[in-house]
DNA sequence: CACTAACCGGATAGCAAATATCCGCTTGAC
DNA sequence: GTCAAGCGGATATTTGCTATCCGGTTAGTG
């Protein structure tokens, strides 16, 4: 009795069935968040739950399994960020891309925020961005280009706090955060004379009673 | 048969009990949030389950009876800055009141950011306190000292952001979100020359590391 | 083509957690 | 003293997800 994925190759069939679920699970989370079902998964890769479980031995296993691709963008999008020569707009790059990538896709966003997988998995990844985080605050701030006071730490927490907003007005005004995103960095720039003109227009009130009012999600936080 | 509550008078020792539940109903969701048990709030009123059922039909009904208090004291506290002489003040008061009631009370974040109650329940009290924040907000625009394109829904925004980052340092850095606080309104006034200074030091790469890998609650959101 | 190990579908058993009821016993109020 | 009102808490019910099982199908090989 092979537990799921014994390192041995797949029949064909199998193989084929293992990629459209995987794509599937990339789908249903990226739209729906991470606690899709296992059977939602199957049934929207058009195949049967046996054969999910068979290949999976449950839904954290294929989280796991996209987690390493997700969390490689977003490491992309830092390393870049750290690269830039330019040290504001590095700083700049690093906060919308990695807000950009959580836009498009609600499952990264509980990746990133929640203990959906074993801590050693996730500090492996941290390891690898933290760095980077440092560099890019560390020579924003060397530069004076930001407030001194300000920590790597912050960047998470902000997008954090973002990511909120994102979640709430998603399919209403999912760009709505970026607002946010504006005031927050004139916030920490040393060199605003002016105020950055905030890149999406306010909700009205109806539409924010619209936003809090509608369901979250069952659940998340 | 009388429905739960059937507007008569209980017996004394109903009536007590009756004080017994909504106490615990307050506490439990002011520690551990709204998505405590009935069962949970009997137990720690020390009152059995039937008591409880017989005197509130539904959670809900519980949450329903303690809504009014709640949102009457934010109420206040945006009164109170509406009435402030200096606008700038004002809008302060009212961001810092505002979290400062959720930091002590987790249920009343949910009760403000979440569809936990019916639609004109909440419009009821949406239609008390929005012209007060409408106020404050014009009124600062108005003079000028913070950013022109401000909207009095994005106060409404940042408190959802806000309580983001607190939910997720609660026992670890408990008021770590006033320190995005104090960024956000260091990006809307206008007279900033200088930083105001952080009020609260940074997590360490570790604790929030800590932070970010504990459970969340079942969820969130 | 014949054969079989691997694979498939999806009904359904199992499980967990919350909700809500029921009923024999107790107590406040008149 | 009487009894409607109230009490406790074991337990039935519900809900929603997890995971298995098994009769039927298929890829792959000689």
């Amino acid at each position: 009795m092979p537990g799921p994925d014994a390192a041995r190759a797949l029949r064909k069939d199998a193989a084929a069935n293992r990629e459209r679920l995987l794509r599937a699970a990339s789908e249903l989370f990226a739209q729906r968040g991470l606690d899709v079902t296992l059977n939602d998964i199957a049934r929207y890769a058009g195949v049967g739950v046996g054969t999910a479980y068979r290949r999976f031995a449950n839904k954290e296993e294929v989280i796991d399994a996209l987690f390493e691709e997700r969390m490689t963008q977003v490491e992309q999008v830092a390393r870049e960020a750290a690269e830039d020569p330019d040290s504001w707009s590095g700083l700049l790059h690093f906060l919308e891309g990695a807000l950009d990538l959580q836009h498009g896709d609600r499952g990264l966003t509980q990746m990133m925020n929640n203990p959906v997988l074993g801590d050693a998995r996730v500090a492996e990844v941290r390891d690898r961005i933290a760095p980077l985080v440092t560099v890019l605050v560390e020579r924003a701030k060397a530069e004076g280009v930001v407030r001194p006071d300000l920590d790597q730490t912050d960047l998470i927490f902000v997008q954090l706090a973002l990511s909120a907003v994102m979640d709430r007005t998603r399919g209403l005004a999912p760009d709505l955060y970026r607002r946010y995103l504006t005031v927050f960095l004139d916030g920490i720039r040393t060199d605003r004379g002016t105020f950055t003109p905030l890149p999406v227009p306010p909700l009205t009130a109806y539409e924010t009673h619209e936003a809090m009012t509608r369901a979250s999600r069952r659940r998340p936080g």
